[in-house]
DNA sequence: ATAGGGTTAG
């Protein structure tokens, strides 16, 4: 990247303007030297081609035209873009050689440059050379974006009072360089102080800080200030209702995403691929395919399809909401593939239960040149641990660390503790977590005490309970897991204990409901719901649907030694069963039936489902927070799952 | 000088 640099005549037309006049600067003088070049070079920054900008920089400087100040700010900012400091750092040795450095702009953009090139002290080194007069706003404000922008709030903070102090102008640019700082939870404090600046000084009606101020909220995970600010707002644009949409995306308010894309849809503004992305995968946490087929057309006919962002969002959408047909078409048809694709088919097969394609298509992830990241290994050893693939996920845990240099997180753990833990391995598992260099988190071990209920282990249950209890006291997840294994284990004493402490501390089961889609709509349904508009029906159908698997527990067909009474009394009317009656009432003979549940499908529903299906001509596909359970003609993909 | 973005276990 060596550029010669040589004296090239000055242009024609500005021959009348001298060094000696740049030291005076005023911005007029920019529209003045505009040349076809330079032109040509904003075109392209503009158009955020800032490879070619600079390429077309470096031929410029070849045919022997000089840069000047209409040039340097184009080629700057391309270079920050890029993130090339070495070129960075020649381009500053051009301005300097063409005597732009006094020009203020000139200097604001060097600053941004070096900020965003993380070279801060460069950044400052500007700064501080620039006198007195020349430390214009837009200055600080380079100066205080780079700083929150390389995660240096605090330095952010004093320059701005030091902008103050020396009553410089402060404008909403400013505000916005300080407010994008606040975006940790302990910095919300000050975030809403300067909420309320804005508002004293009229900065909120510049629409961009009021997005700044949304943003600042949402990434806070404060989602209901955020939603009052942003109803609050007089006038919205895409950036608004991005910043909304994909705030509750992040936050897991994917009902909330879906409501707001409906309310969307009747304003002028277009969803642009931003909006799209929230809105994909917020239908993939809700298992909501038919929205995710529209969001799909949407895509086509917008021409957004080679987004490669939008691509992956597909795929996990389809993988998520059962469809991996489709979501593995999706991926074939790829021209590149990222480790991100990769890990969203990988993490789809996984999920559903086919861990050899998961493992055979990581293999040729690694075979096409792609180097694995942290992420794509929880997706397959989590697939090896749903498939029992106990000993081909060691070894991808081996060669994460010894092959690839990544080291395990929290995330790795606990799915390493759940795959050894399932193989019956406690003892194991339960020394990995002890040799763990970093801190082990509630995950890894809710993951042994998953494992202790599997393998009625209660002594190492009642450790593991202890630690993720002092970790997240208020996952009520932990106490139903461990009153289960006492149950299980006939203890009533421990049964009741879990329950005076779930009292003491005030924690109620989070209700469980299902799901199922239908015409485009979500029929939602909790244990004895009444609210649905076919309850009768409903009712009437799941009478009949009891009464035919009691009949079927009972005859002969049924005896593969899983015969089980207790399975079938205390029945109740669960959510998953209300969900299941009404998708038979509604689907046509032969359609798949996915049914979503918040919390895991409990075994007496796993039985009553499987029993039904061996009446009926569905698939019926079962989703809980950890996998997909397929049923079909009694048989079930979960087999290790009880 | 500036506000919005995909994948991840339990």
């Amino acid at each position: 990247m060596t550029t010669q640099y040589s004296e090239p005549p000055p242009p024609p037309h500005h021959h009348h303007h001298h060094s000696k006049k740049l030291l005076h600067f005023q911005p007029k003088i920019i529209a003045h030297t505009s040349t076809p070049w330079n032109n040509r070079l904003r075109e392209l920054a503009k158009q955020c081609q800032f490879a070619q900008a600079l390429t077309l920089y470096r031929q410029m400087l070849r045919s022997g035209n000089c840069p000047n100040t209409f040039t340097f700010p184009f080629a700057l900012k391309s270079c920050a873009a890029l993130v090339i400091p070495l070129m960075g750092l020649q381009l500053h040795t051009h301005v300097v050689k063409t005597g732009c450095e006094p020009d203020p702009y000139i200097r604001t953009s060097l600053i941004s440059m070096y900020c965003k090139c993380s070279l801060i002290q460069n950044a400052r080194k500007v700064f501080d050379e620039s006198g007195q007069l020349g430390k214009l706003t837009i200055c600080y404000n380079a100066l205080i974006s780079g700083y929150t922008f390389n995660s240096k709030f605090v330095d952010a903070v004093l320059l701005f009072s030091q902008m103050r102090k020396e009553g410089v102008l402060v404008n909403s640019v400013t505000m916005l360089g300080l407010i994008s700082g606040c975006t940790l939870p302990n910095h919300l404090a000050i975030g809403m102080y300067l909420h309320c600046s804005s508002v004293k000084f009229g900065f909120d009606t510049d629409l961009s800080v009021s997005n700044c101020l949304l943003t600042m909220y949402v990434k806070c995970g404060e989602v209901a200030y955020a939603r009052e600010l942003f109803d609050a707002m007089p006038e919205k644009d895409l950036i608004t209702w991005n910043a909304m949409i994909s705030g509750y995306a992040q936050n897991g308010f994917a009902k909330h995403v879906l409501e707001l894309y409906h309310e969307m849809e009747l304003t002028e503004i277009h969803p642009d691929p931003v909006t799209l992305l929230g809105v994909l995968s917020s239908c993939a946490n809700l298992g909501a395919q038919s929205i995710g087929c529209q969001v799909e057309r949407r895509i086509e006919y917008r021409g957004f399809q080679s987004n490669p962002f939008l691509t992956n969002a597909l795929i996990n959408m389809y993988a998520r909401c059962g469809n991996l047909v489709k979501a593995r078409a999706i991926f074939d048809s790829m021209a590149e593939r990222s480790v991100i694709s990769w890990t969203a088919i990988i993490g789809g097969y996984g999920m559903h239960g086919h861990g050899e394609i998961a493992v055979q298509l990581f293999d040729k992830m690694i075979k096409t040149g792609i180097r694995p990241d942290e992420t794509v290994f929880v997706s397959i050893l989590s697939a090896c641990s749903h498939a029992g693939l106990t000993d081909k996920g060691l070894e991808y845990y081996e060669a994460m660390e010894m092959k690839y240099n990544l080291q395990p997180g929290p995330e790795h753990y606990s799915c390493m503790v759940d795959l050894l833990g399932r193989a019956g391995r406690l003892k194991e598992a339960k020394e990995l977590i002890e040799s763990m260099q970093g801190k082990p988190d509630g995950a890894v071990w809710g993951a042994l005490l998953g494992a202790c209920k599997i393998h009625k282990n209660i002594e190492i249950a009642e450790l593991a309970f202890e630690r993720v209890i002092e970790l997240e006291p208020t996952n009520i997840g932990y106490y139903v897991l461990l009153s289960n294994i006492y149950s299980d284990a006939q203890n009533l004493e421990g049964v009741l204990r879990v329950r005076v402490m779930m009292r003491e501390r005030k924690l109620r089961k989070d209700p469980g409901c299902s799901y199922v889609e239908y015409k485009g709509k979500v029929h939602l349904f909790f244990a004895g719901d009444i609210s649905h508009p076919q309850t009768k029906e409903i009712y009437r159908k799941l009478t009949e649907l009891e009464n035919l698997v009691k009949e079927l527990h009972t005859s002969p067909k049924f005896d593969q030694g899983e015969r089980n009474e207790e399975l079938l009394i205390g029945t109740g009317v669960h959510s998953e069963k209300l969900a299941v009656a009404f998708a038979l009432l509604n689907t046509r003979s032969g359609a798949d039936i996915i049914v979503i549940k918040n919390l895991r499908v409990c075994v007496h529903c796993h039985l009553f489902i499987k029993l039904v299906s061996t009446t009926v001509d569905h698939q019926f596909v079962v989703r809980d927070p950890t996998r997909f359970h397929h049923f079909r003609n009694g048989v079930c993909s979960c087999k290790d799952y009880w």
